[in-house]
DNA sequence: AAATGCGACAACCGCAGTCAC
DNA sequence: CGTGACTGCGGTTGTCGCATT
């Protein structure tokens, strides 16, 4: 048998939360902690289900979330992640602190897209209008690149934004950001050696990013569990900064598990290449 | 002043992955 | 090991407030 069941919907309430309610919820978690949202609403008196609890809570009541206007860093960072990523909302969210992915989600849909549009720019693939009905299947992260040379946390961002440079395939060299799952021809594999700065999201990176690299069978594991560690490895800002944070020692486990060549090279498990060398809280060659 | 339209956003729904039993 | 609950996510809907007619 398995657990027993979440909630009794026929005796929850629905819709707009009252005061008292968010006050209850507030002093609940502030006194206990979050965590087991089966339990919560009972625990403090609430006639909402867990899930109604959490949502509650992560998209409105938490205290660390940044209430008011996006910036425009925030716009131009929303954009950016998701011609990159699509509409995972949670992983865009992740990048930008004090903001959920529901927040942005709305504001995609009721701001963005307008103003994209507006530019000639198609929402989905992040291509001029025109052009986009001529493309054929081509993702909208399939051309494009995360490039970490020049990237940095502080400039001209908000704290705790860290902006990879992103930059087109059709500014880059082909060996540069080559990818596997384009129209175009495939490279042999030891053409990649030489796409040592600019990732394509879509073949190269996906780091476990809390595993050590002994954990990382994701060399062969299934595609959709590399397509999770591509996302993991967009959210380390944070678990970079609070491992740095907590000791030197570590953050310098952290960033060992962070090693780029392996998504390149090949790899097997734990190995670093010769070049590898610290940067941005990852390893990669120079 | 009332009716209507529209934008913004909170909340719900359903699904998939994970995990407890 | 199978079943089913729990959790988190993305898509969608509902509701409210403001602007316009």
């Amino acid at each position: 048998m398995g657990r027993s069941p979440c909630c009794e919907k026929a005796h929850t309430n629905k819709g707009a939360w009252t005061k008292e309610e968010d006050q209850r919820l507030i002093n609940y978690i502030r006194t206990h902690g979050e965590g087991c949202w089966r339990s919560l609403p009972k625990a403090a008196g609430l006639l909402r289900c867990g899930k109604s609890c959490r949502l509650r809570w992560i998209n409105y009541l938490r205290p660390d979330l940044k209430r008011g206007n996006f910036t425009e860093e925030e716009d131009d960072l929303i954009i950016k992640l998701h011609s990159l990523l699509g509409n995972k909302w949670s992983l865009i969210a992740g990048r930008l602190p004090g903001r959920t992915d529901n927040e942005i989600k709305n504001y995609w849909n009721t701001h963005i897209k307008r103003k994209l549009i507006s530019r000639g720019i198609d929402p989905q693939t992040h291509r001029p209008l025109n052009s986009a009905a001529a493309t054929t299947t081509t993702t909208p992260s399939a051309k494009t690149c995360l490039d970490f040379r020049n990237s940095t946390s502080k400039e001209n961002t908000p704290d705790n934004i860290c902006i990879p440079k992103i930059v087109n395939s059709s500014s880059l060299d082909d060996t540069k950001c080559n990818s596997s799952t384009t129209e175009e021809s495939l490279p042999p594999p030891q053409e990649e050696k030489k796409a040592t700065f600019a990732i394509d999201l879509e073949l190269s990176i996906g780091l476990p990013f809390q595993s050590n690299c002994t954990k990382s069978g994701f060399l062969n594991s299934s595609s959709s569990a590399e397509s999770k560690a591509v996302f993991d490895f967009l959210r380390p800002q944070v678990k970079v900064e609070a491992a740095a944070a907590a000791t030197p020692s570590t953050a310098a486990v952290v960033a060992k598990a962070m090693c780029l060549c392996n998504w390149q090279l090949g790899l097997q498990k734990g190995q670093m290449c010769s070049k590898c060398q610290p940067f941005n809280g990852l390893f990669r060659c120079y």
